[in-house]
DNA sequence: GAATTACATTGACAGATATCTATATGCGCG
DNA sequence: CGCGCATATAGATATCTGTCAATGTAATTC
C-alpha cells in the first residue's frame, strides 16, 4: 500500500500536462521516445527530461531495444494510486495512526 | 470531465506529503485550521499557504465561521479525478483526438 | 475596549523545476 | 570504420515552490 510520501512523489510526476498526455498515449500500448516527441512542441532533451521523471517515479517502464527506448505504462502502480486515492477520500484513513479523527 | 490541463493543476496540489495528509484528515469530516496545524511541525503561515493551494485547486472547500475557517474535502472533485485516472490508464484515451494510437 | 485567538498576507530566501542549446553516448548500417 | 539516427547528459537560466519571521485583520472574550 502506498503511503503519503510515496504518493506525493507520484503525483508530482503527474503534475504536468505534457506528462499526463504521455501517460494517456502509453495507455494505448508501447511507444518509443520518437513517437511521443512527434506529438509535442518541445525539444528532444525536454522530452528526455520528462521521460526520466516518469520512469524514476515508476509510472512508466523503459526498455532498451537497440537504439530505441520503448516505454510502457506501469498499470499496476496506477491502480495502486487509485486505491490510495480511494483510501484518503474515505474515512478509512490512510494515516490511521495519525488521523486526528481516530483520537 | 476533467482534461489533462485541469488535472495537472489538481495533481500539483496533491504533490506534497503535508497536503495529502491534510486531505486524509478531512476525509473524516470538517476541520478548522487550528485542528490541522496541531498535527504538523510547520508554522501557521505555512499551513495557511498549503490551505490556499488546496482551496484554489478546489480540492478543499473553505467556510468562514466567526473567527474560524472550517475546511471540508470536495469529494465530488476527488471522484472526478479518479474517473480521469481510469480514463488515461485505459485505451479509451482522454485525449482522443490527440492520441497517436487513434491515427 | 483591551487583550487574546484564528487566520491571512508580505517579504525574503534556498532549493526545485522546466526549458533551451550544445554535446556526448551508443546502436545499426554500408 | 565512419556516418547517421535515437536518446541521454551537461550547463545555463528564468520561474516556481515551500518555508519562515514579521505583520495585518477580524472575531471573541473578559
Amino acid at each position: 500500500m502506498l503511503n503519503c510520501s510515496d504518493s506525493a512523489l507520484i503525483f508530482k510526476a503527474m503534475s504536468d500536462e505534457t506528462r499526463l498526455r504521455i501517460i494517456d498515449m502509453l495507455s494505448c500500448g508501447e511507444l518509443c521516445a520518437c513517437d511521443i516527441l512527434e506529438e509535442f512542441a518541445i525539444t528532444q532533451p525536454t522530452l528526455s527530461y520528462h521521460m526520466k521523471i516518469l520512469t524514476e517515479s515508476s509510472l512508466v517502464n523503459a526498455r532498451k531495444d537497440g537504439a530505441w527506448t520503448r516505454y510502457t505504462l506501469n498499470l499496476e502502480l496506477m491502480h495502486s494510486l487509485m486505491t490510495f486515492l480511494e483510501h484518503i477520500t474515505s474515512d478509512a484513513g490512510v494515516v490511521k495512526n495519525n488521523c486526528i479523527c481516530k483520537e
